[in-house]
RNA sequence: UGGGGCGUCGUCAAGUGGCAAGACACAGGGUUUUGGUCCCUGCAUCCUAGGUUCGAAUCCUAGCGCCCCAGCCA
């Protein structure tokens, strides 16, 4: 129940007879390898909030590309906004990077480390007569900033002479202007039709300590002013970002042409990952918190790599899923069932089975003695002997899922009902013989007779019997606490056409029951994942499940074509 | 009335002028002591309209649709 071992790395997306077919950045890299480059990237994370599986698209590109043409990728916080910026990010994102399969080893960087230089290129910048201080404020300053369709006009700051900036830009830095009274601004083109070259702000006053420089400073410098340069400090050679940033590339290009930098970084963009049935912003995610939908970050119905990690998601699967989805700059959305594939098919081969009743029915076998007990040998992987296997206690009074039964059986029904005979698993035959009603017409308890000849579950003369059901036995059984999460939107798309949230919330989401294991399971340690058979896979609750009070969380069913069938017929 | 992108099966996604990969989903069948897994089978002429070419998803032209940008957020 162990892996470890990284499957061979996927560079190609699958496809036929080997043919090998490269994302676009893929096909870039390589050709930049070609010609002699080296290749660094870098995986840039605010920390101003919890990862989400988004973020492991990233994660899984970035360090999967440096893997593949042995380079390196650096783990970078993108930390210039002390505003909305705090430690306990940096750590559960590192907790959670490190979770996927990624080792960024010495490489780890803050944004926050070159503030310095940052501020001794801004001068440069001011010397050079091309960055000032403007003194507009907010609302002027968007004034002057024009709109889609009209250029903007220069501020009346702009023309002061390299020593009055100087003069300015270090009060600013001392702390003797105010918040939004001045921001040093690049000087590049208020009429260009792309808003972003509107003479953008580099440096503004923020008047806040930072998470690591504490008080040093009290101006900060912005995303455009920074990301490029840092970039370029660290020598990557592919800063990989989203579609948004797309149209700030021409921004990013300029400050690094102005700078005499040792090396030339080359943004590139990809369409972030969409996923159905669920939101990915941080905004809303946010609100799920705040308004109590979830119990917080982690709650194993978000999809914040911490919400999947106690979901029970494999992190290979997630990886395996980011192979899959590709790399392209069509914005779409991902079917979640693609998701859920790639953790059924890490788990198929993963998961140790056992046995667990999770809506508990009484069966009384009634020409089984009384007392006595036995036990029988199961297997804990159908296809795979290595995983070994587990004695499972068998006696006269059982628990057998109680949606195995029915007292009238519809049509293709393989399973329990009046007078029918089932196997349980790996156990014996059964057939039922009586139904216990109590006065209020619910079904009490099963009488059924065993067939001792069938034995492990062999049908002893050949007879055909098609059911098999998971059970457990009443004595042995250990009670645990199963929680049933499902999807947490009941629409593909919760937010399409700024619909609001809480309109699709899926009310069933969660469904907490009482349920009754296989002894086997009573020494199931946190994080193990498991196959309760003919259910689905199930993970030992990281923060709520303790040895006397076990807890489990319900990863993703098993596919189930019984009940396809049924909701076909009605 | 501006700028930047994107438009190939239900969903992602290959394809870079020569007969439209793959995965998921879906449908049908086989094996099976999980109605699980596994194994077969089926499932698109490429936003539209013109044009170039022996030949176009791929080139040209004109449209149409969707996304992003007016934070001193990233």
């Amino acid at each position: 129940m162990q892996q470890s071992k990284r499957e061979s790395d996927v560079r190609t997306t699958e496809s036929d007879a080997g043919a090998e077919s490269l994302d676009f950045i893929r096909q870039i890299v390589t050709d930049d390898v070609a010609r002699g480059a080296k290749v660094a990237t870098r995986f840039p994370p605010e920390p101003n909030g919890y990862l989400h599986i988004g973020h492991a698209k990233s994660i899984v590109l970035n360090f999967g590309i440096a893997e593949e043409f042995g380079g390196t990728c650096n783990l970078r916080f993108d930390d210039t906004n002390p505003t909305t910026e705090e430690v306990e990010y940096v750590d559960s994102i590192k907790e959670d990077v490190r979770w996927l399969g990624y080792d960024w080893g010495e490489r780890e960087y803050f944004a926050s480390d070159y503030f310095d230089k940052l501020h001794e290129l801004a001068v440069q910048m001011i010397r050079d007569g091309k960055a000032y201080v403007c003194e507009l404020s907010k609302e002027e300053a968007a004034e002057f900033k024009g709109d889609y369709y009209r250029p903007g006009r220069e501020s009346p700051y702009r023309a002061r002479s390299v020593e009055e900036n100087l003069a300015l830009f270090e009060r600013m830095r001392r702390g003797e202007l105010d918040e939004g009274a001045a921001v040093l601004r690049a000087k590049i083109d208020m009429q260009a039709p792309n808003m972003n070259l509107r003479d953008p702000p580099m440096v503004r006053v923020i008047k806040r300590p930072h998470h690591r420089t504490g008080d040093t400073w009290c101006i900060y410098p912005t995303y455009d002013w920074t990301h490029g340069q840092s970039d370029a400090f660290e020598g990557i050679t592919h800063s990989l970002c989203t579609l948004e940033f797309e149209d700030h590339r021409p921004l990013y290009d300029w400050f690094l042409d102005q700078l005499a930098l040792p090396a030339r970084p080359r943004q590139i963009e990809f369409a972030r990952l969409n996923v159905s049935y669920t939101v990915l912003s941080k905004r809303r995610l946010i609100t799920l918190v705040r308004e109590g939908h979830v119990d917080g970050w982690d709650d194993p119905r978000m999809p914040t790599l911490c919400g999947l990690r106690r979901r029970g998601y494999p992190p290979e699967a997630i990886r395996k899923f980011c192979e899959r989805v590709g790399i392209a700059k069509s914005e779409g959305v991902v079917d979640v069932a693609l998701l859920e594939h790639a953790v059924r098919e890490h788990l198929n081969e993963t998961a140790p089975r056992v046995m667990a009743v999770l809506d508990p029915l009484k069966v009384v076998i009634t020409n089984y003695p009384e007392g006595e007990e036995e036990e029988f040998e199961a297997p804990y992987h159908p296809q795979d002997p290595s995983y070994g296997s587990r004695k499972v206690p068998f006696s006269r009074e059982l628990y057998i899922e109680r949606d195995d039964f029915r007292e009238v059986a519809p049509r293709k029904w393989h399973r329990l009902s009046p007078g029918a005979e089932v196997r349980l698993r790996y156990a014996c035959l059964i057939r039922c013989v009586d139904v216990i009603k109590g006065d209020d017409g619910e079904i009490k308890e099963l009488h059924c007779t065993w067939d001792p000849e069938s034995r492990g579950g062999k049908s002893p003369d050949g007879r055909r019997v098609r059911g098999t059901s998971h059970w457990v036995s009443a004595n042995h059984a250990v009670p645990a606490t199963v929680r049933l999460y499902d999807r947490l939107f009941n629409t593909p798309n919760p937010t399409a056409g700024g619909a609001d949230l809480t309109a699709s919330l899926n009310p069933d989401s969660l469904e907490v029951r009482q349920g009754m294991m296989e002894p086997s399971l009573r020494s199931a340690a946190p994080g193990s994942r498991w196959q309760f058979e003919r259910l689905g896979y199930f993970t030992v609750d990281s923060a709520n499940s303790r040895p006397d009070k076990p807890v489990f969380n319900r990863t993703v069913t098993l596919r189930d074509s019984w009940a396809r069938i049924e909701r076909r017929n009605s």
